[in-house]
Formats: structure tokens, sequence, C-alpha cells
DNA sequence: TCATTAGTGAACGGTTGCGTTCACAACTGT
DNA sequence: ACAGTTGTGAACGCAACCGTTCACTAATGA
């Protein structure tokens, strides 16, 4: 189906040019359509790559729930992890890596509802859960905690490039656990 | 001094438009001179933007000895955000923004070098010091815990907007503390 | 004063991309 | 078969920008 292609170009785009740098052409070109074609459903570059996000970002998934604290930010970071490196994925942390750019603004409403409150709501869950259990003292169940995570992945991802599974029980066992145990 | 308008006008552009859209005509008349003048001194626009932020970043000052650790950590971290909200330091994030593009890869030598390596130093001796006082666990003090700061400022800033004094608190109170301390 | 250097503003020829239109072909549904 | 819809590839006029060149002016140093 044509829009799936134009969605598939879009993203593709976007890993290899940025928001700032994607072009209609481009995204037409990598579809094998036409500019018309596109210009038919999407009126701008900004509605195209909205539609394109909210089509693409895979739904979230269930929190863990494996008995223990660690198992459970294990699971969840590892998911993070693999949604990182998917293809949707990559085009979000273009996305993120522009929103100081006034250009990139109205995409912080997107970015927010479909990646950081849906990632942020899973890690509290898994810490409310671990002070039920006396793992987690209650003081660490707040946004800014668990807003290290996805920090931490983000940015060293960019410093050192994609992050392996070792990355990922390091980040749980050497940030994650001290921080938040009881 | 010519130089220094231009140095001035390429972090103003970076700032307003990104590295990925930052044209050479935009910075030559920014600095009220012609692209030839730029182009006598810098054969492109990579090279032009190296030079700018080498030559505008502020030198990094002395690590804080205040005497405790959360007094070292609340030093450090309010002249990190203080770096954050500058100009030169606007023009960090725009890069580090860009970092997962190709385009901007030639920057990452100069983001460890004179951002991110500093930065975790003296996180990493404030730590130290730390651990001859008692204040701090020998295991926290690894590259990667000293990443968390860093990386959860530039998170926030995107998510929220500028830091206020009162996010360094809570940062260092809430993560920091909480996370090294013996 | 004169020679040299540097800067200015304009222009050049070329490239890329925009948003739109168009003639024609292909497809779909009645 | 016919009418309507959709897609294709090309073209349009315009804008922005590139890297370079140029005639002239201004600044500097001997």
């Amino acid at each position: 189906m044509l829009e799936q292609a134009i969605f598939q170009a879009t993203l593709d785009e976007l890993v290899a040019s940025g928001y700032a740098r994607l072009s209609m052409e481009a995204v037409a070109a990598g579809a094998q359509t036409g500019k018309a074609a596109v210009y038919r459903r999407w009126a701008s570059k900004e509605e195209l790559v909205l539609s394109a996000m909210r089509a693409m970002l895979p739904p979230v998934g269930p929190v863990p729930d494996t008995g223990s604290l660690r198992g459970d930010l294990l699971e969840l970071m590892r998911s993070a992890r693999s949604a990182m490196l998917s293809l949707p994925g990559s085009a979000v942390r273009v996305i993120m890596g522009e929103l100081d750019q006034e250009r990139a603004r109205p995409f912080l409403g997107l970015m927010h509802e479909c990646v950081m409150d849906p990632g942020k709501a899973a890690v509290l869950e898994v810490l409310r859960r671990g002070t039920g259990r006396g793992e987690v003292r209650p003081e660490a169940v707040t946004p800014l905690v668990a807003d290290v995570a996805p920090a931490l992945m983000l940015y060293r991802a960019k410093m050192q490039g994609p992050p392996t599974d070792a990355d990922v029980v390091a980040l749980v066992d050497e940030v994650l656990l001290p921080l938040v145990r009881a």
C-alpha cells in the first residue's frame, strides 16, 4: 500500500538526514512515488512526519512482572533497548535530538504522549510494585528518578553508539538498583 | 575583530537553525561581512563550526571543594546549569542533539574532549573525595554513574525547557546523593 | 606617498528543493 | 463501456544556498 511505503520512506529519511534536512522529494523517491501523491495526503513536511510517527510507533507493551525488582527493571530496559535500536526508535532519537530547535517543537507533544510518558509510567509502576515488596524506598518513586534510565540510554548511545545488553545490565545494577533500593 | 564576530554569528546560527541547516551565507550576514571573507579563513562549514566551538567554549573551571559531598555536587551542577544556559552551552546542546546523524559525526571528538570528558572527570573527582570522607561508596565511582547528571540535565531540558535552580537541587538530593552514598 | 593586503557587495553558474500543475495512463466501480 | 479517481513523471517559477570571482574601497606598513 502506498501510504505504508511513504511512512517507511519517511522514517528512513529521518534517520538518514534528520528532520531539518528531510525533503519531501527524497521521501517521495524513497517510496517510489511522485511528490503529487504525497502532497495529496499531507499538506506539509510536519504533517507527514507527525502521521508517519503516529502510524509507525509500536504500541506500548505490558509492564513486566517477574517477581523481583531486578528482573522487572532488566526486562523493561531490554525492551527499551530493543525499541531504541528499531527504525521507529531511531527516528524518535533523531526527533528528540532536534527538540531544542524551534522547527521540531511541534513534535514535543507527540514525544511526550507516545514515548516518554508511557516509558515513565512503566518505570513508576515497577518501582511502586517494588515498594510493596520492601525492595524500593518510597521516596524513590518520582518522575525524576523515572527519567534516569531513558536519559542515560540516550546520552550513552550518542557518545558511544548502540547500547549492548551488557550496557543494559550495568545500567540496572550500577545505577537503578543502588538508586532506588530500600 | 572580524573573527570574533564570525564566531559569535556561528554560534547564533547554530542555536537558531541547528548544524544541519546552518548556512555560510547566514553566518556571514550575521557577522556583517561577506562570504569571501569567511571562505578566506575556513574552507568549509565543518571547519568553521569546529573552530568557533573551540574558540568560544569557556575553559573548564576548578573542581569545587566545599568540604561536603552535597556542597560539591551542588556547586558542580549549578556551574553545569549555568554553562548549559549560555550561548556556547546552547550551541553544544544543538550539536549533541545532532550527533546521531552522520553529518555531525566529526564533532564527536570535540564533544568528548571539551565537554563530556572534563565534566565526567570533575564528577569523578568529587566522588573520589567523598569516598575519602566515607560519604560515597567506592563502587559508585564509575564513568556510568558520572554520566547520570549530564544525561538527566540534557534530557529534562529538552522535555521541559531550561532547568531552574530548584531542578538542580532536586537532581542532587533525589538522584545523585541517594545513588552514591555509602 | 605608494605598495600590499584585506574587506565589501555584487554577481556568476550551478544545485537542490519547494509547492503546484499537467497530460496521460492505470485502476476501480457502476 | 464509461465516468470518476488515483498515480506517474515531467515541468514550472521561485527561493535558498553553494563556492568562486571581481572591481573597487579601505586599511596598514614602509
